[in-house]
DNA sequence: CGCGTGTTTGACCACTGTCAAAGCTGGTGG
DNA sequence: CCACCAGCTTTGACAGTGGTCAAACACGCG
């Protein structure tokens, strides 16, 4: 984990998430700007926290994916959550907490330490609602693996990633940067990454989507959305 | 939901759960008894909250067992998490949140209001414990769905409702109370009622666990617990 | 006793996993 | 500029887990 060079609060996908989250006003994004200012990167692969070890701090991530993972004894792995710009990592309000699973750079990410949320009234509620979406997102993909089928998890998921990253300014026209592979999109969705394969391609074949390279587009992302009954997780009155 | 006589603090499985995740003071017993003294009573299959709707206050779950649900147009349905003795229900630090699921009473329930965890130390300390427990449970509840099959999803489950009710003091022996009919539990495992039936056969054909009527009883939770890797969630040094 | 709810079973089949090998592709070094 | 390599994607053949539909069977309760 180095330092490199600050990150613009305007320009940034983070701020632009958060601030559709709730209105920051200029003593947030002062915070958050001082905080952005020594931004740290993680390579690929890097570790940010570990299953079982301490919770040593809580940062912003402001490029690049992160996911959560459980392993099992056997090496089965499943994806738990994804980390995209924007989100909060090792954010608890517990002294002491423990990680209960692994949380890795999926590409070059960056992060800067999270402002104290005492030092404004609205990234306390921006923090507040971000925890919120998580624990929406959790109960999401126990939606997916618990009563989906293989092609309803694949759409649901890059669904749910689409309107993610379009709250952080990343994707537009149904297309996002994809930089899972398939397979870890297969361990995220509880599938071998074969059969994953096979789906990915039936999709392709009725039109849904295209995926070449690192590029997915969601041919019709609303019309998908009604196919999986997806509807963005609104945690509260005005969250986006 | 209609109140009933008041609860013994020192008797109650919500207290010895609490009690369990870190030391309750004399504040935190007198805050604890304070709300416990006046209990309300909600009927199998009332909903404490509903999708989409604001989450109107926060409960501790005194006696009974409560679901989490989600609910797909087509009328398949996702048990998410349960809550149990000593839960916490609706606590999220988040003014005019809304539930991202639906919560319902499986039995007769009694719950009373949240203490106000700013009253004590102690009990903010054993709230975000809960929480952060809530959270472990649904990362599990995420891997038993993606990478478990039938009979090691159906250990795992009884094996952590199990941990989890004797933290409670209420199963002893790998024995305890089940009011999860077993098309509930197909909904919670992400199975049909069909195949749990046939898992469950199997299971007890092995000799790993008796079910009749309410009382399950795991042979040997030791074990079971290994067979699926299972550790209870520690989520700081010294909970439980 | 009759009914409703929950459990159990049978026959059949679809979805998803397994194993193994063959294509790609982008990056690296010669 | 090309050859090579590692990582990723794609495909085939086959096996097995878990789903579907339908019916019979228990059990508690009024």
């Amino acid at each position: 984990m180095r330092t490199v060079e600050p990150v613009d609060v305007a320009l940034s996908a983070a701020t632009r998430r958060l601030q559709n989250l709730t209105h920051l006003d200029s003593t947030a994004l002062d915070a958050l700007q001082h905080a952005m200012s020594r931004p740290r990167r993680i390579e690929r692969h890097g570790q940010l926290f570990r299953e079982g070890r301490p919770i040593d701090g809580a940062w912003l991530l402001l490029q690049g994916w992160t996911a959560r993972f459980r392993h099992l004894a056997d090496g089965r792995r499943q994806l738990v959550s994804l980390g995209l710009p924007g989100d909060l990592l090792g954010y608890c309000q517990l002294e002491g907490a423990r990680s209960s699973s692994t949380v890795a750079a999926l590409n070059a990410v960056t992060i800067c330490e999270l402002p104290d949320p005492a030092s404004s009234p609205a990234l306390t509620r921006a923090f507040a609602i971000s925890r919120a979406l998580d624990e929406a997102h959790l109960i999401a993909q126990i939606t997916r693996l618990g009563r989906f089928n293989a092609h309803e998890r694949l759409i649901d998921f890059l669904v749910e990633i689409y309107g993610r990253l379009k709250m952080a300014g990343l994707a537009h026209g149904g297309q996002f940067l994809m930089p899972l592979t398939q397979e870890l999109t297969a361990d995220a969705l509880g599938l071998t990454s074969v059969h994953l394969n096979r789906t990915i391609k039936e999709a392709r074949r009725v039109g849904d989507l295209t995926w070449v390279g690192r590029e997915v587009t969601l041919r019709d992302p609303q019309a998908a959305a009604a196919f999986v009954g997806y509807s963005p997780a609104r945690v509260c009155a005005n969250s986006g």
